[in-house]
DNA sequence: ACCGGTCTATATCGATCGCTCTAGATGCCG
DNA sequence: CGGCATCTAGAGCGATCGATATAGACCGGT
């Protein structure tokens, strides 16, 4: 089965988000997951650095899942937007700030890794990116501009997490995002 | 002296930038900064969380004083934080975009760290946000509406960081630094 | 010359790291 | 039932982790 393998891209996604890549250990991988550690060089011969790349996969495709559900379901692209940093304080505050962002902890934990690896994290914020750019585009913005308020709108989101989760306040996400969805709303024309 | 223990400091915060604060060893960090190990413990006894501590201090003060002077150099605060991001920009570059910010790094790899290690890194972030607060109260914006373009100026730099970092290209850095200083240009009143 | 504190130098500790190996379940096909 | 690929199970590898212990180098003050 699959089972064991999805469990254990699951779980790893859950432990980079919430230490980093290199603060995740394979034993406690294992055992987090209830996953035999046979099976983990079964599915991941490369080891880590294969374990790693699907993880960041799985992930791009989860997030990137969520922004193009945001963006289908909230017609302005700016609400949709602001929904997404509201959502995100009420995950990391649900989760007692511990939980964030796979991608971005990877990124930071990956000076002298694999290039795959950054590879893997470049993927998944082009993925985010070429999501949120379209949504844009569909709203009547020009390719480069969509292209460049894409930009403003991940790292934006991507670095308030990273300031509420340090401070235990959702105010960073609720600050920054609601100066994202007013930059969005006047782009847009409304 | 005390010059090997700065030695250390400094090296940890380049390390600490580069690959984060779980996946730098202490090995490698004595070889890097040419000290002895014997030195680590009797300038760090409390190992390696307070010399984590130590080097997030040291690091909001750095960039703290950076922040400071670009506001004191440029008058204009939506002109000096734009020169943040422009010369962010080339720092990450000219470094090959290895180098990243040691606090957001150390952040990200914290879930189950040292709980003083939460707060250095919750006091750097507060440290350059309350900064960026000032320059902005200075130029006429009330207090709480500066808190909150704070939080975007600190959080969208971050972030963008970040995903330069990983594609290994400074259009994050340059896409969001220019509308960000869109929004502090219209918020200022020019 | 001697002493006391500061700093350096190594050798070593147990634990844990990522990883490999072999043997045994398990399940599908003939 | 037998044969084969898939998956599990866990002991164990060398290397490296953070941390400790102890001995010596250095140096100003008396």
């Amino acid at each position: 089965m699959t089972d064991t393998r999805s469990r254990l891209v699951r779980t790893a996604e859950a432990l980079f988000g919430a230490q980093g890549y290199a603060g995740s250990a394979l034993k406690q991988l294992t055992d987090s997951a209830g996953a035999p550690w046979g099976s983990l060089y079964h599915f991941f011969p490369g080891g880590k650095a294969e374990l790693g790349a699907a993880t960041l996969a799985f992930a791009g495709e989860k997030y990137g899942e969520a922004w193009r559900r945001a963006f289908a379901r909230t017609p302005d692209p700016a609400e949709a937007v602001w929904r997404m940093f509201e959502g995100q304080a009420r995950v990391l505050a649900g989760g007692g700030w511990r939980a964030g962002c796979p991608v971005a902890a990877t990124t930071l934990d990956m000076a002298g890794l694999d290039a795959a690896l950054r590879a893997a994290c470049a993927e998944a914020f082009a993925t985010w990116l070429a999501i949120i750019a379209e949504a844009l585009e569909a709203n009547g913005l020009p390719p480069s501009r969509a292209g460049a308020l894409a930009h403003l709108v991940l790292a934006t989101l991507e670095g308030a997490m990273i300031l509420a989760r340090a401070s235990g306040d959702p105010a960073p996400l609720l600050d920054a995002g609601a100066a994202v969805r007013d930059v969005l709303g006047r782009e847009l024309g409304r």
